[in-house]
DNA sequence: CCCAATTAAGTTGTGCACAATCTAAACGGG
DNA sequence: CCCGTTTAGATTGTGCACAACTTAATTGGG
């Protein structure tokens, strides 16, 4: 029989926790020179991926809702990087669209993922079973 | 040479935001019926793990300064669950200590680690690890 | 064809996270 | 013993997360 106590350092989900908001604090002074908060430049990568989204994808992409989204979008709209379109044939539903200034961002972008693998510095493999770790977990956890 | 793309999906630091997301997403439901949100949650942790704590050490426990500490504990102040007591040969310090509610509240908590193990459906071995994996990512990524 | 139900998006309110700033108590070297 | 420095904690302001609610456009069954 497994044993369940109540200690904080048995507890996966405080492990969690903590891993991710260490990951985001060393992503802060990177993004900061972007002028990009985390959950923004997540929203960017996604943009720059697949250079123009509807409000809707992105939330279906980033697992957020309109109430964080909304926001945010209108934040990086402000900054220059986006711009909102309204669908003529569905006046629903709204697309993100990169600005030029939001394209030119993503070269400057390009260095942040070695300079945060370099950080984790966890190697190849043990990154790949991170990752599957995770996406099960969150697989199995949101069912 | 390994290659570092700008692919959401390629990003180990998604993976993780995800899964804590959800991971906290399940807790939830059960602690909305102990009347505490998740970080509460990892405060009373530490409160029934070691009676009484001060709030520097809390703040090292959690890793949380005490921007996000003090009102957050104002508010498990309101719910009766803590108090503070300044300690008299140190006026700066506060130690925070439980109260009979705040103790009581303990056997009731009881049910929710085996309740998310088995959410999680991990495995011993595999929560092991992913344990493990995500201490030496956090460590490395904070030094 | 119409209207009830659904859908896309936005708004409001609460509670974290965190940087920056502030206050007051304690410490410590000259 | 005094004053500059350090330390514990609180406060303010910004930006997520997320629940609950609102609005407006679209859809689909009778």
């Amino acid at each position: 029989m497994r044993d369940f106590t109540l200690e904080l350092d048995d507890q996966l989900c405080f492990a969690l926790y903590a891993a991710s908001r260490a990951v985001t604090a060393r992503y802060r002074p990177l993004l900061d020179d972007l002028g990009l908060t985390y959950p923004q430049y997540l929203v960017m990568l996604v943009l720059w991926e697949r250079g123009s989204v509807p409000v809707k994808d992105l939330a279906a992409a980033l697992q957020l809702d309109y109430g964080t989204l909304s926001p945010l979008l209108k934040r990086l709209e402000s900054a220059g990087l986006i711009r909102r379109e309204r669908r003529p044939d569905d006046e629903r539903s709204v697309r993100i669209v990169l600005t030029g200034h939001g394209d030119e961002l993503r070269e400057r972008a390009k260095d942040v993922p070695p300079a945060i693998g370099d950080a984790m510095n966890l190697g190849q493999e043990d990154t790949a079973r991170l990752r599957a770790l995770l996406r099960t977990l969150a697989d199995n956890v949101s069912r």
